[in-house]
RNA sequence: GGGGUCUUAGCUCAGCUGGGAGAGCAUCUGCCUUACAAGCAGAGGGUCAUAGGUUCGAGCCCUAUAGGCCCCACCA
C-alpha cells in the first residue's frame, strides 16, 4: 500500500516529497546533519560581512576532562541564542576554545605520571610540559567532539586555546603593560599557600569551611615579674614558635600596664614584647593574643603596625622549620600535638576547650591552606574596581537577571589585590627577567641585551600566571588582539556572555576590568547568568557523590534535541534546575510529536492532487507571514491557527530578545503540541480528503505554513529534528540559514480567533459531558446549539463539519432560541451558547439536576463577587475604566449564564 | 556580621510593570478515533510559608517572623 503511494507520487509530479523515516530516530540523523552543517560552513563567521554582528565568546572549558551537564546547559543556551540571531540575519560569531586551567590540569598530569611511576621533577620542566601538551591535545579533541554531539554551532575554524601563540602574546602584552603602568608589582606579602600543590593561590581559590577544633589557653610568663602571666588563647599552638609579640587592647585595664614590657615565649624561652593593638578584642577569650606575623593574616597586619619581625617557621610542605629543635621537620599537626604535650608537662597549658572555627582549604585539592609570606606578583585592584563599577553604572554592562549586579557589586566593593604568580609549570611563564649579577628586574617578551650593571646574563622568573589572568583576556585575545584585526573590529565587544553565577568573581569581573583597561570597552554588554544543574534530589552534581549524569550518554540514548529541550524547558535565568530523566523523556516525546505531525502532513500531501501539492510547495517560504497567495480561500480554523502562529512569533521573539529562553521554548512547545497538533490537525483532517478542492488547498497551505514557521521557531532549541523535517518538506537548503519568522500586522484575525475559541469551548463541554456519561466515541449524537447572538450562530454554522469531527456529533443544529428539543436533553452552558444533547437514555436526571445546581451555586458566587465589586464606589471611581468595563461585561455574562441555568433547571424539575 | 535568594497543586517549577492562580510530571476515568500508546479525550487536586501594612484591589509592593539555600567577610 505504502509502496504504491510512493510510486504514485514519483510518477505523477515534478515535485517529489522525500519520505520521513517511520520512527523518530535521533541517533541516525544527528551526526549526519551536523556533518552537513560543517561541510557547508554554516558556523563560519565572516569578518567582512556587512551584516550587523552578534558575538559570543564561549567560556572555554578546562582541558581537564569531560563535559558535564553544566557545560551542556551553558552551551545549549549559547547555541540557541546564536542560531536565533543567525536566522534573524546577524553575522554571528560564536568563538570557541579551551582553557589550559593551570593548576587543575597540572594536578591531573602529575597524577597520571604518578600512575606511570613517573615524577614531575624527574622529567624536568621541559619534559613535564611535553606531557602536559599531550594531555591537552587528547582532552581538547574529546571535548570538541562532545560539543559536536550537542549541536554546538561555534566557528570551529577559529578555535583557540588560552596557551596558544596568540593568546600567550596577549598575556605577555598585558602583563608588560600593567607592569609599566605600575599596576603589577612584585612584593613580599602574605598569601595563601597550598602545602600540597606547593604554590600560592588567590583569595578566590580558598574555600572557608567550619571545622571543630580547640582553643588552647597558654600562659606566657611576664619577664621580670615572678609569678605573673599573660594567658593567650590560640587555635594554632604550633605557630607559637613564630610569635614575635603578644597583643592586648590598649583600653584594657587588666593589661594596660604591661604594654611595652616583655613576656617569655614558652618552650623557646625567648622574650617578646607586649604591644597594645585594637586587634585584641577584650571580650574574646582572655583578651590577650599571641602575634605570629608570618603565619596569620591579622597578625601580619599587627606586625606591620608595630614593626615586629616576621619569623617563618614552616617549610613549603607545612613541616616545621626550626633547626636544632626536636620539632624540626615535624608535620604541622604532629607538631601541634607535641607542643600541647610539652606545654602541659611544663605547666604552661591552662586548658583546652572545644572550638569551631573556619579553616581555609584549597578548592582544587582540599588541603588546609597555610598563610605564608612569600615574594609574589600582584595586580593592584583599586583602579580596576572603579572600571567594574563604572561599567555597571553607565549601563554598558547588564546582568540577566538583574539582581546579579548586586552580587557583582558586592565582590567589586570588597576586592583586594590579586596574587597572580603560581609556583607551577603549566601556564604562562611570567615575562620577567632577573639580572644574574645585580638582580634587577626586566619585564618584557625577552631579556634585554645587557643589564644596567653591564651583565649580559639573565634568568627568567620561574613562576607562571594564575589561569584567570589569561581567561580575563579571552573576549579579545581570541580575536587577534593586540593586533588590530578585522575580526576584532567586527566582533568586539561581544554582545552576550553566558555563564554560571559561580564564576562571576573568578571570571566575569576580571574580564570586565581587563577589557576596559586594554580596549577601553566593556568586553560584553549582557551577562546571561544561569544556575547549576543539580541532581534529582537537588544536590550539586559532583564526582565525590557520584551523582553526575554524562550528557553524552543522554544524547546517545534520547538525542541531543531531547537533552537540549529538557535543559531549557522552564529554565529561568539565574535559577538552578534539577535534572531528571522525566524531563528528558518529556522533551523526547515532544520531538516525537513534531516528527509524527510532520509525517502526517507529508503522507497527506503525497496522496493529494497536483494542485494541492503545488500550493503546498509554495507555502512557508521565507517571504514572511501575512503573504497569503490569491487563490487560497482560508477557512475560519485556518485563520485561527495562522493568527495564533503570528501571535506566537511576537511572543517568542520578545522572549528570545529578553533572554527568557525557557519561556520562549514553552511558548513554542505549547503551540505546536496543543494548538497545532491537538486542535488544528484534528480540525483539518476531514477536509484533507474532502470533496471541496478549495478547502483542501487552503488546508494544505495552512498546514505547511504553520509547520514550517513552527519548525523555524523551534530550530534554535532543537536544531536536528527541525533540520531533518525542514529538509524533507521544503526544497530550501537548510533551516539553519533560513529567515526567522517576523510578526505581521496583516495576519491578525481577532474575530476568527474568538469564534474558534467559542467552538473549542463548546467541543470541550460536549467531550466533558460525554466522558462524564461514559459515552463511547463510536456513539454519535445530535448537538443543538442555541445562541441568541447571530455571530456566534454563524460561527457554529460555518464550522459545523469541523466541530462534528471533534465531538463525535452526528449533526449540529444551530438556532436562536430553544425549540423542538427533547425535554430530556442534556444541557450545557458555555460563555455564549447553550448546548443540548439528546441523550435521554443515558442520562440520570437527578444527577443532571445536581450538576446544574452546583453550577448555579458557582454562578451565584461569581455574581455576588462581581456585583459587590461594581457597587463598591471606591472601585468604580478609582480603578481604571477598562477594568470597570471588564467587570461589567463579566457581570452581564454571568447573568446570562445564570438565566440559562435556571431555565434548564426549571425544565428538568418539571 | 554583610549581601543575595527561595517558600505557589503530591513532585519539578512558570507567573512579565499589582486586576480573580498556570504548565509538565504523577494520580484517577475512558479510548489501539490508520501522524503519534513516546499517543488521544476527560477529571480531581492550591487559605500562593506565617502575621501585619499599603491599595478600590496583593502570589506580586512594604515591615516583621519562621524555615531552606547561596555568596562574601570574620572568628586569637
Amino acid at each position: 500500500m505504502e509502496e504504491e503511494l510512493q510510486k504514485d507520487v514519483n510518477v505523477s509530479g515534478e515535485y517529489v516529497m522525500k519520505e520521513l523515516a517511520k520512527n523518530y530516530n535521533p541517533e541516525e540523523m544527528e551526526g549526519r546533519i551536523y556533518q552537513r552543517w560543517m561541510d557547508k560552513k554554516y558556523f563560519h563567521a565572516d569578518e567582512d560581512s556587512l551584516k550587523k554582528s552578534f558575538s559570543i565568546s564561549m567560556p572555554p572549558p578546562n582541558v581537564t576532562g569531560q563535559l558535564h551537564m553544566g557545560h551542556a546547559l551553558d552551551n545549549t543556551l549559547q547555541d540557541t541564542l546564536c542560531r536565533y540571531k543567525r536566522m534573524k540575519g546577524y553575522e554571528v560569531l560564536w568563538q570557541p576554545g579551551t582553557d589550559h586551567a593551570a593548576i587543575a590540569t597540572e594536578v591531573k598530569v602529575i597524577n597520571k605520571l604518578k600512575a606511570e611511576g613517573k615524577d614531575k621533577h624527574d622529567l624536568g620542566r621541559e619534559g613535564f610540559l611535553k606531557e602536559a601538551w599531550a594531555w591537552k591535545e587528547e582532552y581538547e579533541s574529546k571535548i570538541v567532539n562532545q560539543m559536536y554531539k550537542l549541536g554546538v554551532s561555534a566557528d570551529w575554524d577559529r578555535i583557540r586555546f588560552t596557551m596558544d601563540e596568540g593568546c600567550s602574546r596577549a598575556v605577555e602584552y598585558v602583563f608588560t603593560d600593567l607592569y609599566n603602568k605600575g599596576l603589577i608589582y612584585k612584593g613580599n606579602r602574605m598569601i595563601n599557600w597550598c602545602p600540597v600543590c606547593k604554590t600560592s593561590i588567590s583569595d578566590a581559590e580558598v574555600i572557608h569551611e567550619d571545622q571543630d577544633s580547640f582553643l588552647w589557653h597558654i600562659r606566657y610568663p611576664v619577664a621580670g615579674e615572678e609569678g605573673r602571666f599573660l594567658e593567650v588563647a590560640t587555635t594554632r599552638p604550633e605557630t607559637m614558635f613564630g610569635d614575635t609579640a603578644v597583643a592586648v587592647n590598649p583600653e584594657d585595664d587588666r593589661y594596660k600596664d604591661l604594654i611595652g614590657k616583655n613576656v617569655i615565649l614558652p618552650l623557646l624561652n625567648k622574650e617578646i614584647p607586649v604591644v597594645g593593638d585594637e586587634h585584641a578584642d577584650m571580650e574574646f577569650g582572655t583578651g590577650c593574643v599571641k602575634i605570629t606575623p608570618a603565619h596569620d593574616p591579622n597578625d601580619y597586619e599587627v606586625g606591620k603596625r608595630h614593626g615586629l619581625p616576621e619569623i617563618c617557621i614552616m617549610h613549603d610542605d607545612a613541616t616545621i622549620d626550626l633547626p636544632g629543635t626536636k620539632y624540626d621537620g615535624m608535620d604541622r599537626y604532629a607538631a601541634r600535638d607535641e607542643v600541647e604535650k610539652d606545654l602541659k608537662d611544663q605547666g604552661y597549658l591552662v586548658k583546652k576547650v572545644p572550638h569551631t572555627h573556619s579553616v581555609g582549604t584549597h578548592d582544587r585539592c582540599g588541603a588546609t591552606v597555610e598563610p605564608m609570606i612569600k615574594p609574589q606578583w600582584f595586580v593592584k585592584m583599586d583602579r580596576f574596581a572603579e572600571h567594574c563599577k563604572n561599567a555597571l553604572e553607565s549601563g554598558e554592562l547588564k546582568f540577566i537577571p538583574e539582581n546579579y549586579s548586586r552580587t557583582y557589586m558586592n565582590w567589586v566593593n570588597n576586592i583586594k589585590d590579586w596574587c597572580i604568580s603560581r609556583q607551577l609549570w603549566w601556564g604562562h611563564r611570567i615575562p620577567a627577567w632577573y639580572c644574574d649579577s645585580c638582580g634587577k628586574i626586566y619585564v618584557g617578551h625577552s631579556a634585554p641585551e645587557a643589564c644596567e650593571c653591564g651583565c649580559r646574563s639573565f634568568t627568567q622568573d620561574e613562576d607562571t600566571l594564575d589561569t584567570w589572568f589569561s581567561s580575563a583576556l579571552w573576549p579579545f585575545s581570541t580575536l587577534g588582539w593586540p593586533e588590530d584585526t578585522k575580526a576584532y573590529r567586527k566582533f568586539y565587544p561581544n554582545d552576550v556572555l553566558v555563564t554560571g553565577y559561580d564564576i562571576i568573581f573568578f571570571w566575569v569581573i576580571r574580564m570586565v576590568f581587563s577589557g576596559i583597561e586594554q580596549t577601553g570597552k566593556c568586553p560584553f554588554s549582557n551577562v546571561l547568568i544561569h544556575g547549576l544543574v543539580r541532581d534529582e534530589q537537588g544536590r550539586k552534581m559532583s564526582k565525590s557523590l557520584g551523582n553526575g549524569i554524562d550528557p553524552l550518554k543522554v544524547v546517545s540514548e534520547y538525542g541531543a534535541d531531547a537533552l537540549r529541550g529538557a535543559l531549557l524547558t522552564g529554565n529561568a535565568p539565574g535559577n538552578d534546575m534539577r535534572y531528571s530523566e522525566k524531563k528528558i523523556t518529556n522533551a523526547r516525546n515532544f520531538a516525537n510529536k513534531v516528527w509524527n505531525a510532520s509525517r502526517f502532513v507529508i503522507m497527506n500531501v503525497e496522496k493529494a492532487g497536483d494542485e494541492e501539492r503545488r500550493v503546498f510547495e509554495e507555502a512557508g517560504k521565507d517571504e514572511g507571514l501575512g503573504k497569503i497567495p490569491c487563490g487560497i480561500s482560508l477557512q475560519k480554523e485556518d485563520k485561527w491557527i495562522l493568527s495564533r502562529l503570528n501571535g506566537l512569533v511576537d511572543n517568542v521573539t520578545r522572549n528570545m530578545d529578553s533572554f527568557e529562553l525557557g519561556v520562549a521554548l514553552d511558548n513554542v512547545t505549547g503551540f505546536m503540541w496543543d494548538e497545532f497538533c491537538d486542535w488544528y490537525i484534528e480540525m483539518v483532517k476531514s477536509r484533507l480528503n474532502g470533496e471541496d478542492k478549495e478547502s483542501r488547498k487552503a488546508a494544505f497551505w495552512t498546514l505547511k505554513t504553520v509547520l514550517v514557521y513552527g519548525l523555524k521557531m523551534l530550530h534554535p532549541f532543537m536544531p536536528f529534528i527541525t533540520e531533518e523535517i525542514y529538509d524533507n518538506i521544503t526544497d530550501e537548503e537548510s533551516i539553519m540559514i533560513s529567515a526567522y519568522p517576523e510578526y505581521s500586522s496583516e495576519l491578525v484575525f481577532s474575530e476568527d480567533e474568538a469564534d474558534v475559541e467559542s467552538i473549542k469551548d463548546a467541543v470541550r463541554a460536549i467531550r466533558n459531558m460525554r466522558s462524564e456519561k461514559n459515552v463511547p466515541p463510536s456513539k454519535r449524537s445530535m448537538v443543538y446549539v442555541v445562541a441568541e447572538d447571530e455571530k456566534v450562530r454563524r460561527a457554529f454554522e460555518e464550522m459545523k463539519n469541523v466541530a462534528k469531527g471533534l465531538c463525535s456529533a452526528s449533526d449540529i443544529i444551530t438556532m436562536a432560541e430553544k425549540q423542538g428539543i427533547d425535554k430530556n436533553a442534556v444541557s450545557l452552558v458555555t460563555k455564549n451558547a447553550s448546548i443540548y444533547i439528546p441523550l435521554s437514555d443515558l442520562i440520570d436526571p437527578e444527577k443532571e439536576i445536581e450538576r446544574l445546581k452546583k453550577e448555579e451555586e458557582r454562578l451565584k458566587g461569581e455574581l455576588k463577587r462581581s456585583r459587590s465589586m461594581l457597587s463598591n464606589e471606591k472601585f468604580t471611581s478609582k480603578a481604571p475604566k477598562e477594568k470597570v468595563e471588564e467587570e461589567q461585561n463579566k457581570l452581564l455574562m454571568y447573568e446570562e449564564m445564570m438565566k440559562k441555568v435556571v431555565e434548564q433547571l426549571k425544565e428538568l424539575e418539571g
